[in-house]
DNA sequence: GTCTATATTACGATAGAC
DNA sequence: GTCTATCGTAATATAGAC
């Protein structure tokens, strides 16, 4: 827990530490002394740089709703049949995620305490309905099966993507790249788990 | 948020309660105040039915765990192909999602910050465990492709199945049904979404 | 930019009356 | 079984020295 670094931070360096510590003990279970403590300084240090816990949130939330927003702006998003823009968003997201992981793990634990924290959602929610619109574009091209609900398989595909910041961690010798996790999520969700399907 | 009902509480029907709390704020932002006017009961009443916040936590999740063990005790999972075991206790567990939602939501966003949560989570690995020795058996019969690490298949076939605590709510007027939500999983999981497959 | 000291409020839990 | 009053602690945040 005490990292010791007592050498000029910056709003995004401490942004690094608090965010670690948010996602080890959840943001309301992590008081400005386990961010002390974390990041070596003292607490009163911290509000040198920022105005507040919450301001690191806001950052950090920030920082991960850009980024999954940005994939919808991308070619592979906006152009070609509607099921290659499907494909192409879920590998994206899972690389976004893999990428930005401890952002896109708080933003997607935020319960709406706090003015922040229903921003948060209100914009999380603006991209599920833009991943939705896409299945449904799909489905209507007749390339998706008839016989699932197309919603309810969009929350699972995307549950099953956003579960990755549950357990998803990044290599320590040997584990998954993104490029692995995405092309397996792919292959699950478009084509089966089962033998010859 | 205040919900007034001050006749004889018991243990049981103050779970019922705190649960729905803990769930909309998560636990760590949620204050024995918030349960006081949540219960329509005062904090000191409170604690003539529990010992404290911890005892309903540790309640609401252990409920979680036993209908979530209790699975693999059932033939379907004990008997027959190894694919058939996992589909089983693929639909079974999103079923005991759906029966016990406040609970295993409750379960699934436990962090470890105290030691009743790092035993929530000790035995919440030995489920899943016990559900990744399922795949690998299937795995191992050739029924599962070859092509997919099934570690990783796992961990997003279940990730897919807890998700739903994220989103699914009880059918206010044409919501999902149980059956329907695992139907969909499996299909999805193990035939894939895409036309002809 | 960092510190110690402290103001102020909120929290979990208990005491004791009814 | 429920209440009001309160204890002790821990929380967010600020003041002011170096």
């Amino acid at each position: 827990m005490t990292t010791a670094r007592r050498d000029a931070y910056t709003p995004e360096t401490l942004l690094t530490v608090a965010v670690r510590i948010f996602n080890e003990r959840g943001y309301d279970g992590t008081s400005m002394e386990h961010l002390s403590k974390a990041a070596g300084i003292s607490k009163s240090s911290i509000y040198h740089h920022v105005a507040g816990k919450e301001e690191l949130l806001r950052r950090a939330v920030s920082r991960a709703l850009d980024s999954l927003f940005a994939i919808l702006e991308e070619n592979g998003a906006r152009r070609g049949r509607a099921i290659e823009r499907v494909e192409y968003v879920t590998r994206r997201t899972v690389e976004v995620l893999v990428a930005e992981l401890p952002y896109v793990t708080l933003l997607l634990r935020v319960r709406g305490n706090t003015k922040t924290e229903r921003w948060a959602l209100e914009r999380r929610r603006e991209f599920d309905q833009r991943v939705a619109d896409l299945l449904k574009a799909a489905a209507a091209d007749g390339d998706l099966r008839a016989d699932v609900d197309i919603r309810l398989a969009t929350r699972l595909l995307f549950g099953m993507v956003n579960s990755l910041v549950e357990w998803y961690r990044p290599h320590p010798g040997g584990g998954y790249d993104a490029d692995q996790v995405a092309e397996t999520v792919v292959q699950l969700a478009f084509d089966g788990l089962r033998t010859d399907s």
